[in-house]
DNA sequence: GTCTATAGAAGGATAGAC
DNA sequence: GTCTATCCTTCTATAGAC
């Protein structure tokens, strides 16, 4: 049956990217995969033929999906300000989405640089890099920010967002341990990462002026 | 010989900390440890009985390393400001040294909660808390900080510095792509992190002034 | 396309000689 | 304490029936 086909290898994708996420590459078994996608082992090889393959198609699939959630920071005609507020808010509700994604992706690309560095070089950064230098090029200005900034700014907004996730089971021990509720901070997180960085930027004016 | 035997357990947990670091507790193979440390396989269980209790020890020395490097924060005689000044300028000059520990940690820590859970347990946080509170009570009432936000603000500084490290290969595959050099990126973060967040602190007061 | 059975290899762990 | 030899389990992968 066709239509079954499909049906089968969606299953397996979507069992496997479960059991990845949770254990890795390293620690996934295709017995797990097999056993959640309800189906027997043998079938995972007849659809995907390896494990490497298998997994190579969930991280892809994965990474991809993720680098998309930056896509709007680029195109968007908005302020500076405004595309800083978008992006926490929809990234961050993305990884509440994806708890494990975090987590996953910076295993995975650390274990396997090889794979990093195809999926970058199938990326045209210098035309994103340029796009947002042109379309906010008065405001870097005014708030006194320096081409050569521009690395330590986009990675601090990424952290800003990505390492609560990235560290979840950590922040989770600590905060439950000191009263507070994990789900709530992220909650908060969605404006206050936002404010933050907006006033990290807004002060490097500030203090340039009155040296 | 006793001598001898101080080498070789010393020698094992070092080799096996290398081994544990780049591949993870899953992909680490006691052969491979075995080959680092220059000895047979089954000495690693002369010394150490199973992978599992090498594996912890290794951890535990790596986790309790880590957590260490943030107590000057809690005791240090210094401004906000300069305690923030000299974290960063600390935390990245360790990681720095130690470049896979950030994703190590991160990734064992998410693959086995109940780790953190005994660990954060031996831990009494909500004394580092008040001290914290107590040390800065003005500081953080001048810069409008509510006792809620602290979490915000302290993962926000944990993020700053450890994310750079837990996603290195990407980050340094980008920057590479764009003409910068990673190890100098890093460098300069050490006072960019400091200013950013003192920055974005300064800031709270800043707008709750105006309105 | 899906299953059962099994090959074949790898890895953790132990026994026993020295 | 250290080595060689080997056991035993687990896991990926394939062969072959239906």
């Amino acid at each position: 049956m066709v239509e079954n086909d499909k049906q089968t290898e969606k299953k397996i994708f979507e069992a496997a990217t479960e059991v990845f996420m949770e254990k890795g590459m390293d620690g996934a078994r295709m017995q797990d995969i097999a056993n959640r996608a309800g189906i027997n082992k043998s079938l995972l090889h007849y659809y995907y033929r390896t494990k490497d393959r298998l997994f190579n198609e969930v991280f892809e699939m994965i990474f991809g999906h993720m680098l998309k959630k930056f896509a709007p920071v680029f195109d968007a005609d908005l302020t500076l300000e405004e595309k800083i507020r978008f992006f926490f808010r929809e990234h961050i509700t993305f990884l509440q989405k994806n708890p494990r994604l975090a987590s996953f992706v910076l295993h995975e690309i650390n274990r396997n640089p090889e794979r990093v560095r195809n999926f970058i070089g199938r990326i045209d950064i210098g035309r994103l890099w340029t796009d947002i230098e042109a379309q906010h090029k008065d405001e870097l200005k005014k708030s006194n920010i320096r081409r050569e900034d521009i690395p330590q700014l986009m990675t601090s907004i990424a952290a800003m967002s990505v390492f609560p996730f990235a560290a979840r089971v950590l922040v989770k021990s600590i905060l439950e341990k000191m009263g507070y509720d994990f789900d709530d901070y992220i909650e908060k997180r969605k404006e206050y990462a936002a404010e933050f960085v907006i006033g990290a930027i807004r002060k490097e004016k500030g203090i340039r002026e009155k040296a």
